[in-house]
DNA sequence: TTGTACGCGTTATCAA
DNA sequence: TTGATAACGCGTACAA
């Protein structure tokens, strides 16, 4: 790896110089001192090494983006469709404003904080909860922190969060499908974290302006770990018979569960009609295809970044819960109720 | 940050001494003084800066992942599911090796090499096409490199590969097919490389045991190009009349055709047959799920990282062209032709 | 316009 | 058993 002193060295040059022309302060160089040490770079294909100037500095530009698995889908969370979008885009937009990204995966935020100081990473991106370790967090690590889907109170005192209109994307579903008809309406879901219970929360709301009194019987909840998942699926397609829709929390869980109702015969939607949220490919490619409350998920990522760029270099964030507006995307999975069961 | 000089003034030590307690070599250092500096880390909470550790050393114990993005499907390259799936792997196999990971996804090798040598990484995984840059890439960077799905043989020449059976996937595949009666069977895939030739060359073996002629038309082309997949798939579907099962180089092109041809009130399998290749959770959770070639993409990451880890600590590799088994998965979008097109 | 010298935090060598 | 000191590659005051 050649470095500046042996350019230097071989034009006969101090380091200084050909660090000034590197770092285009041709201003204190004189134009054919520039020319001759463009040269040697060139010729001599330098590279300049990160690490040693990061030492000398006190900025990285390194961007450290840590995934928080839960322990039910930890192994390879990232290919789970939402994170892959998610990771994909911050990594656009990391490369895009000239930092690198540090990419790390741990349960455990002990972990997730000790590797950030580690590299000394100038800000944190933290897609998942962080739970209730915010106030730790920030005592911690004294650097920017920008959480993605961490809505939980507790979370939002500390960082940045950037996420969505949860329980309007809850509403807009139910009162879609109260519009259609139907009276008999489930809530699937696999945890009951800050983020599904906003989600909760507007699906009462439109159940409630409909004239229908949600229970908590109605709440199915569905076990994904990967080796009950299918005894789970096949629990809750029993429950389902007693209703005539179901709002799934993620796309993921929809089409699952889609799979298996086909598989016991039951219709999408002329039995049930299902509403999925995310609008993730997945959902698009399935026939019928799936209705949901279509998030960007990229733009959240982006959002992410954007965010942190603009703390690293000082600006106060407006807000510090930043929330991505939903919408509904009707397709073919929901329909009127077939009066069977009404 | 608390650095090694704080802790050592602040305990009247010399920095030798604490870095000896920091790496266990605790036969150079008294007990009573290990205690005593591993009560001042702890309280301090000391954590080791990796960069300035990668400086004064000459291994970084970072392994760079580049992903090769191609044009047409650039953006976000990593929400495909196949490559969030390697990727997830990857990273975790380096985790588990104890090394770090820095993604990178350019469609330039050049940009690649560049970053891989500025962060004075140990090694590097692409993923992706090198083409024909592998001569290139090994004259300007001298660390160990391995591909993952790179069989071209100019890169074979350069660099160990994690490929798979292709060859024998494609065999498999047209096999069944000409097993349930199929006469008519169509080829379909974006590209030509040499991964795709390779299916085609083993889909054209088995056709051949069968007596089937291959003609150049019963290859397709599909585009994907965003905004011409519609466009494309409607060609195609146009096309596949003429033939009674069709084998797809990628589970996502399957699923994609088997929703353009359900649009169409083309019926799968029982108007045609369609065979995918990969075998990601797309396929499995669509209606009529997909008979595809399997591959075990997270072995395929996992191969990657062990390969290069080996290489690192100075082993030789056995082979240079790792190939990975493939297995035909028959489900339910397969069936005997119906006789009408035959 | 160019050069000298120091510091960033760590590890490694060698002497005490 | 412990400590001084040099080195890693770079950026930057400050001096020339």
């Amino acid at each position: 790896m050649v470095t500046i002193k042996e350019i230097a060295r071989e034009l006969g040059l101090s380091t200084t110089t050909v660090s000034n022309v590197i770092h285009g302060k041709s201003w204190e160089v004189s134009p054919a001192t520039v020319r001759r040490v463009e040269e040697a770079l060139d010729r001599c294909g330098y590279v300049p090494n990160i690490v040693a100037r990061n030492l000398a500095q006190k900025e990285s530009r390194i961007v450290g983006v840590a995934l928080k698995a839960s322990p039910e889908k930890s192994g390879n969370l990232i290919k789970d469709p939402f994170f892959s979008v998610v990771i994909g885009a911050i990594e656009r937009q990391i490369r895009l404003a000239g930092y690198y990204m540090m990419l790390y995966i741990s349960e455990n935020t002990d972990e997730i904080i000790r590797q950030a100081s580690s590299w000394n990473v100038d800000g944190l991106i933290v897609v998942g909860l962080v739970d209730d370790d915010g106030r730790w967090v920030e005592e911690r690590f004294k650097k920017p922190v920008v959480c993605v889907d961490n809505c939980s109170e507790e979370g939002l005192r500390h960082f940045v969060n950037i996420g969505l209109e949860d329980e309007q994307g809850g509403y807009l579903a139910a009162r879609h499908l109260t519009e259609l008809g139907h009276r008999k309406i489930a809530f699937l879901t696999n945890v009951l974290g800050a983020v599904e219970l906003a989600r909760l929360r507007g699906f009462c709301r439109a159940l409630s302006e409909a004239g229908i009194e949600y229970q908590e019987k109605d709440c199915l909840m569905i076990n994904i770990f990967h080796d009950q998942v299918d005894a789970s699926l096949n629990e809750v397609c029993g429950r389902l018979e007693d209703y005539t829709a179901v709002f799934c929390v993620s796309d993921l869980f929809a089409v699952g569960l889609m799979a298996a109702l086909s598989d016991r015969g039951v219709r999408v939607p002329e039995d049930i009609s299902v509403v999925g949220f995310d609008d993730i490919f997945l959902g698009r490619v399935h026939r019928p295809s799936l209705t949901t409350v279509h998030q960007d998920v990229e733009e959240k990522g982006a959002e992410a970044v954007r965010a942190l760029i603009a703390m690293l270099q000082g600006e106060e964030v407006a807000s510090r819960d930043i929330r991505l507006p939903v919408r509904l995307e009707v397709r073919q999975s929901t329909g009127a109720p077939s009066g069977g069961k009404a």
